[in-house]
DNA sequence: CGGCAGTTTGATGTTACTCAATTTAAGTGG
DNA sequence: CCACTTAAATTGAGTAACATCAAACTGCCG
């Protein structure tokens, strides 16, 4: 058996493809090394929800460390690069090494933890509050991978995407960013999130 | 150190008590005994998200395995009996036994599919279908733990219940119901719920 | 019998969706 | 550099889904 935490595989993916499927075997624990990707649900009659972006050094595929089917399908957003720990050296971490075990558990609590958050801004926040708390959600984690200047974040998304994950038409997205902006909260445009108002924005959007 | 694995408090609840609350640190592993509780997220403006429904032999606080504080607050449905684990106890088969491990690793990634799933329900479903997947998931669960005759289950949920768990109205729940047993998919009463058209129950709720 | 909590029903209001047209932005090939 | 094409964003008008408000009804318990 190869050394546990070695990088296996470590391969592109072009924007829009396709990295993982819900319910299929996964082969190694995926880790996102550079670009956007995104994890998602589909359904037959082509809803879908996206539940959570993902950003360079998150794991693309939690379950896969125990060697469960997929529990998402996960789709780059941007042009990404992709790397894969064997399954098999992860879990022999998990079961020897006790600084392991504690990582991957307080990253499965983060994972229920996030779950649930977004389950209960799904089902009780307005359109505004929606779009609101996934910016607010998004600015520490870009910030966290990016120089930030005059509150100027980089974000990739398309309006598609946006409501895909916060249950709305593109359309009403386009409105309430709309009005966002006309509202001097935030402003989304080529590529760019600019936050203008920042205590507004968690007023709207946090989870309280 | 007490034996691990040991029942270290055994108490009952009073429908409608107060059992955990997010944010605070558990004392114990609590493990619903008997009665019905649920997790909930509550909102300081009143708003609350039931994320999921509890019976006999759920635990509670799935983070308290690990001491993190609660993610979900909890509350007694009906009279109940809780169970209390301590923390340290399970913490430590959880670090030397592996089969221990693998059913905790189980129960957590159970846990993320749940959430997510909510999460695309409450997200991309109707009304209709948000609560048609709801008596879905349900079903199952009070069968593993009740003798069914006649297709009709036991179901203390008062329609505010329902409302909190699929995010709408207590009014609209009652149309919706009206509906569902009109068109004689599901009739629900006197804390009963028949399943008349069980085909029909999962074409409306069933995630595909 | 009266009171209370929960459910049902009706009327009306609001939010978000649908459909369709227009504008903007970003290529692409001449 | 400029038509041409295409994807994405915006805007408007009409509609559907769900919320709100209020009243009536039900079953239950004292």
């Amino acid at each position: 058996m190869e050394a546990p935490g070695q990088i296996t595989r470590f391969f592109p993916v072009r924007a829009g493809g396709q990295i993982a499927n819900r319910n299929q075997i996964p082969n190694d624990v995926l880790v996102l090394c550079s670009g956007w990707a995104y994890r998602y649900i589909q359904l037959s009659d082509g809803r879908r929800q996206i539940l959570q972006f993902l950003l360079p050094g998150d794991i693309l595929s939690p379950e896969a460390i125990f060697g469960k089917s997929h529990l998402f399908s996960v789709k780059a957003l941007t042009e990404v690069m992709v790397g894969g720990f064997s399954t098999g050296g992860v879990r022999e971490r998990y079961a020897t090494d006790s600084a392991m075990r504690s990582t991957i558990s307080n990253y499965g609590i983060a994972e229920i933890r996030d779950a649930a958050e977004l389950a209960a801004v799904l089902g009780q926040y307005s359109a505004e509050e929606r779009i609101a708390h996934l910016m607010l959600r998004l600015v520490p984690r870009i910030a966290a991978r990016n120089v930030i200047r005059e509150h100027r974040y980089p974000f990739p998304l398309r309006q598609q995407h946006v409501a895909d994950a916060v249950g709305l038409t593109p359309v009403h997205v386009s409105r309430i960013f709309g009005l966002l902006r006309e509202r001097g909260v935030v402003s989304i445009s080529e590529g760019v999130m600019r936050v203008i108002d920042m205590p507004e924005l968690e007023r709207l959007g946090a989870l309280r």
